[in-house]
DNA sequence: CTTTAATCGAGACGGTACGTCGCGTCTTATT
DNA sequence: AATAAGACGCGACGTACCGTCTCGATTAAAG
């Protein structure tokens, strides 16, 4: 696997990654995860990993360089199995759906998103990534590029096809449009600002789509259901 | 002061917080302060704290339970001193002024933060600070309560103003409304998911005011100061 | 205060005497000798002495050096104590009896030392000072002097008797003739390298008397018991 | 070597003796016996010694359980060194001369013991265990077992064939006799109760062997060799 | 009797060392 | 060559005491 790349990423003298042992992989993402959501980020240690998973230290440090790195491909393991698992019956890679109600949709997304964002197997391990993340900078760059950008994407798109609708002014730019709903749930969630639930995302929905603003008087009505 | 109340904050065993040398808590905050800026949030030891602060482990410990918790303390003091010099003229305790345009209000305000946070005397701490808040509940907590809340009840009253002279729906949600525009900034800052600029936070307050929606045709015009 | 003796223990400013509280002094001496009783002298410390005797750190400091100084003076008062008590009667300053038998009063000498040694009140302060005494030569020296030094004079001047009474050879040194069983008694108990009773310091006087080398043929009997 | 034997003293989590660093065993052993002979035992430390040695703390305390417990090994280690020196010519193990004079062998042997009590590389080292012995008691009887009672017993041996030769009463109790005459010098050594010389020596050797009493004129003997 | 100055209980302080944990590297034997 | 195992040098942890240094509050002698 992986032989058009000529290393994936390489440390040190490069291992020999087509000796790479299945199993030990399986077996450190395994521990990682269970000890993130055991005894928290902090307390997880390479040499718990190590021990949890029956492996040797070097056998980490031969292929990742922190436990920052370790956590991360063992979260987008997980995320990769998860999104096998919804999308399984139809292959497609995930999208955010289009019934032409734009609010609706993007309401019954964030409501998804909420409830993924309560399932324990990711609380843990995705808050302390983002904890990292803000402090190591290539753990970030790695975590937004691989895990949170892709996701954002899909607003995009589904913001531009609203765009193409004539249901989003054609001037905004989508990708600040969707931090308006995304960066508040997600700060929220992160900061323990405030709780979050259904109803909060469906206002952030309403808010993002029509403002706050009083509208001028004599006015049809905002969503002006087609 | 404090005469009444014996012990303000009791830690362990109750240290005489009126024996306190605040010689040394000054120069512990300090230290701690510089170490962050230095070497960063990972590399800032409380031993190294100790040695720059020419100071005893124990004395760190005895009033703090960790790093985080000294570095919160560090950085609210350095906040309140910053609050004292901007506020020092008038006294007054710092507000988001009212010229009656609230979109012009908010972006100055908005612009102000994002100078703020290129400061590079508090992008370190207060960076370190969120991470560690997202892990470490206790400081997190904390952190939200004696900072962020206090900043963000400032939007509040800003936007309640608003409310009160017509200028945002009565229905809105003040501290849901204020996300909109506060924490796509945040989260570009923290996750460095993107740039930040006066640009930018200007789009989220035109955004924020006015909805991303397109506006059924004949319709007079969004902001149409009456 | 003090004129005419120049510093009685002189430490620092000379505290003055006069003014010490005979109530903390005797506190701390019954605290240091219960602690070394019952946790051992390594982790008796001066804080918890001072915190059981219900003294500040400062009055143990301003009297003596360290602890090894006090368990000293408190073994010291304690021995007193005992002195007082055993020789109250007829006020005379303790002595080996004579009765005219030198090993039958060296026998019984030394078995009231082995009663002495197995008391337990004793046992864990006196090897405690000894052991000090080894690596810390002010508080050796001063334990030889106040200590062992008036016990080893009371079997010069018995054998110092004897020799007058002609039961012991005018040519013996006292002083070393009683280091024959004394010492090994002393290192028995203190290095644990054997067993302790009354037939063993029976032996070791009868050995020291008579010697242990055969005696050349024809030749009465050594103890010719008048 | 040490196949059959998976682990021959296994402290805590039991060690892989057999990866043990040679190296690291040997500087620690030359750092301990420097520093107790250049600071002093108290102000020994495990610190101290691990820096000295250029080695972690953790290997200390993978091997041994106290400074104590590793100056002990340190000065078995230097003692066989000696030992082997001394012996290295002839291969015999150490043994006490017999040349048929039993006071002049043993004189001879205290001699070279005084000399060795003066010899400062042995002289702190020694102090120190035989202080912490009497109050560690772990130390303490490895000390006497490993140490002591093996030199002990070239005493047994010699006095043994003494009384095979008929220079020493049948019914002397070897054990308890030698200490007539070791027990004196140790004392005197360990807590400086008196000068320690060969006079001394060949003083004690002729008190013990021929006994301190005065002897009835024309005596035919005690012991009477039937 | 006051006055007054030293001692007292208390404990915070700058330090040193403790014994433990985990890091990332290295070595050894096994697969 | 990668692996499980784990010893190693190292650095930091959080704790225990050290001996010094304020603090009021007794307290006993001198005024």
């Amino acid at each position: 696997m992986d032989v058009s790349t000529p290393a994936p990423q390489p440390r040190k003298q490069a291992p020999d990654a087509g000796r790479r042992s299945e199993r030990s992989r399986r077996a450190i993402f395994e521990a990682a995860l269970a000890l993130v959501g055991e005894v928290g980020y902090p307390k997880t240690t390479v040499e718990g990993i190590a021990a949890r998973a029956g492996v040797g230290k070097q056998t980490i440090y031969r292929w990742w360089s922190s436990k920052g790195d370790v956590l991360l491909d063992a979260f987008l393991d997980l995320s990769a199995q998860a999104a096998a698992e919804a999308g399984a019956t139809d292959g497609e890679p995930y999208a955010i759906p289009d019934t032409g109600d734009l609010a609706a949709d993007l309401k019954a997304v964030l409501r998804a998103t909420v409830d993924e964002l309560r399932d324990p197997r990711f609380e843990a391990p995705s808050r302390a990534l983002a904890a990292e993340g803000l402090v190591n900078e290539q753990v970030g760059r790695e975590f937004v590029a691989r895990l949170l950008e892709p996701q954002l994407q899909l607003y995009v798109d589904r913001l531009r096809a609203a765009q193409d609708g004539g249901q989003v002014r054609p001037e905004v730019d989508p990708r600040i449009a969707l931090e308006l709903f995304v960066s508040p749930l997600a700060q929220r969630w992160l900061q323990r600002t405030g709780p979050i639930s259904y109803d909060y995302t469906d206002t952030l929905v309403d808010y993002a789509l029509y403002g706050i603003a009083a509208r001028p008087p004599a006015e049809p009505s905002p969503p002006a259901r087609n």
